[in-house]
DNA sequence: TTGTACGCGTTATCAG
DNA sequence: CTGATAACGCGTACAA
């Protein structure tokens, strides 16, 4: 008596229709309806029932739960995504990258925003977990990060993007940043350029550091000056820091002609303290970029840069994560993917 | 028999700890253990059984299980965001906003991009109902949109950002597009313009709309030429589209010293074009954009433009869309948040 | 104030 | 091949 589900009455303020809905409607049990709407365990029942069960279940548009199945399954389709800031440009195409994937496969991604703040960076990952999601894309990985190496001992699937790990197992997708700086080298030392600067990203995270090496080797190769002096490094990937490590530069009175930025934002903070000091670029200094973020042949000047295909970075990872939650044996892979150089007008000879 | 958790074995590759385990700890039933963690229940029961149960339940590094709530309560603390495409600068900032005020509420956001294309919108909003959001924010509105007004009739519930839908009342949050049109006209016509063009955004999106309204107004006010030559529409908001219209302006004689752009976007279309035939900006002609997104002070010349408060618009949407879920019965409010006049060099006076 | 019993919607494991 | 039954972890009438 009283029953739940009024009959006659099917559509808007409409309960949502469940597998018992369907599994009557065609006549069997809840248990061969759900197999049968299942591609795997389809198999296992008459091919006329489960054409039975299809129908039923298009016709009253039967759109399964995905909680009670998740909470049955204990896997919830889901995967963290951790940011240190989506604001920044070079996010959003990775994130892009990352949803296609995703969504082909049925899942989504629970985005978090840790602002470099460890501290929250554990709390947004304790609640990610207590969503049940089924793996982290981590793009806030550091070169030494106590957390990570906590969460991989207790199995948690991970994946790093832009960022590696050192010595740790631990699969990551990155672009390639040492032939990338030895192309922005080259590319200076073709124009004429022997006294040419770096102004280095954080030293604690992976890309910091190999761009940095990458740079005093090539500097070596390329015969540029190898001067101490001509390398600054920022505490953060900011344009602020950027601008700071530039001022220093012209403060010592380093002489450079040019400058290899860490990154796109360290490149603009140079744009900055030119602005200031009305400093011409490239005529005075030539400035090279990381990223090829968007809108930078908008800049004054054009900003010649290094292009990373950030979609690709993101859809890689996402591949390789659902790959670490399917086989949870497989040997952890990672990924160098290739950078182009993109030359705009922020560089040009040295003044003779 | 066939203990399922075996004692002893707490860390590493642990189970997860479940109300079962936190009453087991704390010697009550699971009933008093949920009710006794439960904010809204806690006083139902005694203060020293409370005591005791927080405190195994912190020991035991208890998580409740979401999942499981979810499936009883049918509330998944979790909201839909629909968005046009992220890689818009327009968006991140406005994420943020909104993901600050779920965070603090316990909710999270599933994040999918339409690419303007209806089938694919239907496709994901079905797939983030089936994943049981609680509501809809949504960017993607256009001033005929039967897909949303069919969710609405579905109880649904909706905060549209950014954009209006027309004759239907569904609570939105925007910035103030006519005073902001206003102002930039204003600005235009102190500077001395007469002929002044306005780009406009799609008129089946109320921003474009209500923009190019506003700009008509504007020009009357203020006493500038109402010439229909000098007013084009562009199909979407981009840069592509912004630098066609830019030509046919030219191209058709309009004799624009300046140009109201629908939106930031659009202004660099028409940085474009200047460059392609030796227009300088803003000698020949003055732009004003309208966003003021990131960046665009390091643009050739830097754009003046009308600042809008995404973040704040992100965070008030939130905002509503949790007091529309926590009181379905509330009427709907709307917001419309300041905008203001950046200026920058973009706009000067007219060539005498 | 606390315990009992049940159900949310699904899938897995049994029998039959 | 299919049906019955139990269980995932939690919240909540209801009874004690």
């Amino acid at each position: 008596m009283k029953p739940k589900r009024p009959a006659g009455i099917q559509q808007a303020g409409a309960q949502p229709v469940t597998l018992r809905d369907v599994a009557q409607a065609a006549g069997v049990h809840t248990a061969t309806a759900s197999r049968a709407l299942n591609p795997k365990a389809r198999q296992l029942v008459n091919a006329e029932t489960v054409r039975r069960v299809v129908r039923a279940a298009e016709t009253l548009g039967y759109q399964p739960n995905p909680i009670a199945r998740s909470l049955k399954t204990s896997k919830s389709a889901t995967v963290g995504l951790v940011l240190p800031d989506l604001t920044n440009p070079l996010f959003p195409p990775i994130v892009r990258g990352i949803e296609n994937v995703l969504e082909a496969a049925g899942y989504s991604a629970l985005i978090v925003n840790t602002d470099n703040d460890p501290d929250r960076e554990r709390a947004l990952i304790e609640s990610l977990r207590s969503r049940q999601v089924e793996g982290l894309i981590v793009a806030t990985a550091r070169l030494e990060h106590p957390l990570l190496r906590q969460l991989q001992e207790q199995d948690v699937k991970i994946v790093l993007i832009n960022r590696r790990i050192e010595n740790l197992q631990m699969p990551f997708v990155v672009g390639d940043d040492a032939t990338g700086i030895a192309l922005a080298v080259k590319h200076l030392v073709d124009l004429g350029h022997t006294r040419i600067a770096h102004i280095a990203g954080p030293q604690i995270t992976s890309t910091g550091l190999d761009r940095s090496r990458a740079f005093r080797h090539a500097v070596r190769d390329y015969g540029a000056a190898e001067d101490p002096a001509l390398i600054v490094e920022c505490a953060h990937w900011s344009e602020g820091d950027g601008a700071g490590a530039m001022r220093e530069l012209l403060d010592r009175g380093s002489g450079c002609t040019a400058v290899v930025a860490g990154n796109d934002l360290i490149a603009l903070g140079c744009y900055d303290v030119f602005a200031e000091r009305g400093i011409s670029c490239p005529e005075d200094i030539s400035v090279v970029g990381f990223n090829d973020m968007p809108f930078l042949d908008k800049l004054r000047p054009p900003l010649t840069t290094l292009g990373v295909p950030h979609h690709e970075l993101g859809a890689e990872a996402a591949r390789m994560l659902l790959d670490c939650i399917e086989e949870p044996q497989r040997h952890p892979r990672s990924l160098l993917l290739p950078v182009s150089l993109v030359v705009r007008d922020s560089t040009a000879p040295p003044r003779t």
